[in-house]
DNA sequence: GCCGTTTTCGGCCCGACTGTTTTCAGTCG
């Protein structure tokens, strides 16, 4: 039996906390399983691995218990208590605790009291008006149990996912950016800034936070409120509004005073683990730490702060970029006494050239020309062109006698361009076999080859992994494509061992791409960080199939290397052509 | 269940909101 997964073992630990609070443990405890859920999935190298070599509670959050679970998940592929605790609570039951308002206490006596154990008794009692007799709960509660589950399932019904309704970053920043400039534009307004997960810049978001300071605050509201991108309001006062946009995004509006500004943005762009962390230090420092100031036993008087570089500097750290809040190790790193110092970011303006690119001869939109064009607007000494190749299939493969045409083309038009050095490249599948689809020679006369994964996603692991590492070990391949598949929100990524792949890359001189579509970003940062500690060299790559995503999905990328620590020389084409160009493993002898 | 420049036991971030209460538990972010 293969290994599980760090996802597959955290979503058994979120399961066994989900459990565990069901049956009544106490919060510390159901918290160290969800902790342990998220220190497993943020974890670089594979859990399984680390407990079967006993290391295991080396991991923050994994102790001798946890571990024990661990040993039997990896052996038996389940843990005994799980198995005991499903016995003891039907599985509606805990979906009938995703409900919004209903949690493991009041769902539990739903069930001890009334024999309520699913979704679809939930709603049968609720209709029946049962629910009201219980203590504790009155007509109010079966109206919002009612609504909810109607929101709960038309969610499960229109997005076919798990009923979050999460928004890929790219979708939910069309929707914010015009609103938090139009704000900053308003005479009332005096700061404006975006919070939450958007200011983090994390794959996706629930719904926008925006924080305000303002000479008229209710006047800032009613601006909000009157925008037409509004559907609805669902509340307006003198602290701020909050609201539903047409697209189904919620975006709630604060408006504060001036010196808390800076308090309340940090607690509003979280994370939350970000969040617990620095008051849980904090609070060994006698400072209590809200949204509202930091309270200091000592002297019994709370500090406001107009800024976050404040609210840091009280709490004895440096100002932390919002990618980084994620309590991966950035508040050990910003410590002014003692940190080891925050990495420095790369930046979207580091970025000297995009290695993977299509037009027109395979799904791209536009001609090599405009996309030239485009690239050298951008300030790029080079752009690869990568179109598809041969079995790519959907009507935009490129077969080798076509793609013969296409690097006269691209060189003619290196010709034509000053100033740029257009790569004649090719985005190659890798079969499941492991082999490409172009022949050796062919592969040979090309100046940049980057090769993917676009077929046959189920294969189990250990083949897939195999797959992969045979790209990674031919001579021509000079990068690998988006790794692991996944679509945000939509596709789960492959099963593939990103260690092993991430050691044969470093070995073999091939570099792995950050695919900066909104909607892959893959590597994630979970991964781009391991791989480049592995010394992996890293590629931020937009995939552009048209002029425009060339500019538009490239912050994307950024935004993912720097949540995943990297600096500018960890990126390889932050490099001028000069010093990128040796580095392709063609150039350094790899074929 | 984890963890240790106040601890191997006794702590574990902080506050708002809701609905049901008459002082609060549960839930959420």
């Amino acid at each position: 039996m293969a290994d599980p997964t760090n996802a597959q073992i955290a979503a058994a630990f979120d399961e066994l906390g989900d459990l565990y609070e069901l049956d009544g443990a106490i919060v510390h405890r159901v918290v160290a399983y969800r902790n342990a859920a998220k220190v497993t999935r943020d974890a670089s190298v594979s859990v399984a691995a680390l407990t079967r070599a006993g290391r295991v509670t080396e991991l923050p959050g994994i102790g001798a218990t946890l571990e024990t679970k661990l040993v039997a998940l990896v052996e038996t592929g389940d843990i005994p208590q799980a198995q005991r605790l499903r016995a003891k609570f039907p599985a509606g039951l805990l979906e009938m605790t995703r409900l919004p308002g209903l949690g493991p206490k009041r769902a539990r006596r739903l069930y001890e009291e009334l024999g309520i154990d699913s979704l679809q008794s939930l709603e049968t009692a609720a209709r029946q008006q049962r629910i009201r007799e219980l203590k504790g709960f009155g007509a109010r509660a079966e109206e919002n149990i009612l609504a909810s589950i109607v929101r709960y399932t038309t969610a499960l019904a229109e997005n076919g996912g798990d009923g979050t309704g999460r928004f890929v970053l790219d979708r939910a920043l069309q929707v914010a950016e015009p609103i938090v400039a139009a704000l900053r534009d308003h005479p009332a307004a005096e700061r404006v800034e975006l919070a939450g997960s958007a200011r983090r810049w994390a794959d996706s978001v629930k719904d926008l936070d925006i924080i305000a300071t303002a000479h008229d605050p209710r006047a800032l509201a009613e601006a909000l409120t009157e925008m037409d991108v509004v559907e609805s309001v669902a509340g307006i006062g003198d602290n701020g509004a909050r609201v539903r946009t047409h697209r189904g995004i919620g975006i709630d509006l604060k408006v504060v005073a001036p010196d808390q500004f800076g308090n309340v943005l940090q607690h509003f762009t979280g994370s939350k683990e970000h969040n617990v962390a620095l008051r849980e230090a904090a609070v060994k420092r006698g400072l209590h730490v809200s949204e509202y100031g930091i309270l200091d036993d000592a002297t019994g008087e709370t500090l406001r702060c107009a800024t976050e570089e404040e609210v840091y500097a009280a709490l004895g750290y440096a100002w932390i970029p919002p990618e980084l809040r994620e309590n991966r190790g950035e508040l050990q790193a910003a410590l002014l006494d003692g940190g080891s110092g925050l990495p420095e970011l790369v930046r979207e303006e580091d970025i000297r050239g995009d290695l993977h690119s299509h037009t027109v001869a395979s799904d791209g939109r536009d001609e090599i020309e405009a996309m030239a064009e485009a690239a050298q607007a951008l300030g790029y000494e080079y752009l690869a062109i990568t179109d598809h190749s041969a079995s790519h299939g959907f009507g935009d493969d490129v077969s080798p006698a076509e793609l013969e045409a296409q690097i006269e083309r691209i060189h003619a038009a290196n010709h034509a361009f000053d100033g740029i050095e257009l790569l004649a490249g090719s985005e190659v599948n890798i079969l499941p076999d492991g082999s490409l689809d172009y022949p050796d020679e062919l592969l040979a006369r090309l100046d940049w080859v980057i090769a993917s994964v676009h077929s046959s996603f189920r294969i189990d692991e250990r083949a897939m992994t195999e797959r992969v590492l045979a790209a990674i070990e031919h001579p021509w391949v000079d990068a690998i494509g988006h790794l692991t598949g996944r679509k945000i929100e939509a596709r789960d990524p492959y099963a593939i061992d990103v260690e092993r792949v991430f050691a044969a890359a470093a070995a073999n001189g091939t570099m792995i791409e950050i695919n900066a579509a909104p909607d892959r970003r893959d590597l994630n940062d979970v991964h781009a960080r391991a791989a480049a500690q592995a010394g992996v060299m890293i590629l931020l790559d937009t995939d552009a199939h048209r002029v425009a995503t060339l500019r538009s999905s490239r912050r994307y990328g950024i935004a993912t290397a720097r949540r995943a620590w990297l600096t500018r020389e960890q990126v390889a084409n932050t490099r001028p052509w000069a010093e990128f160009a040796p580095l392709r493993k063609r150039a350094r002898g790899g074929g």
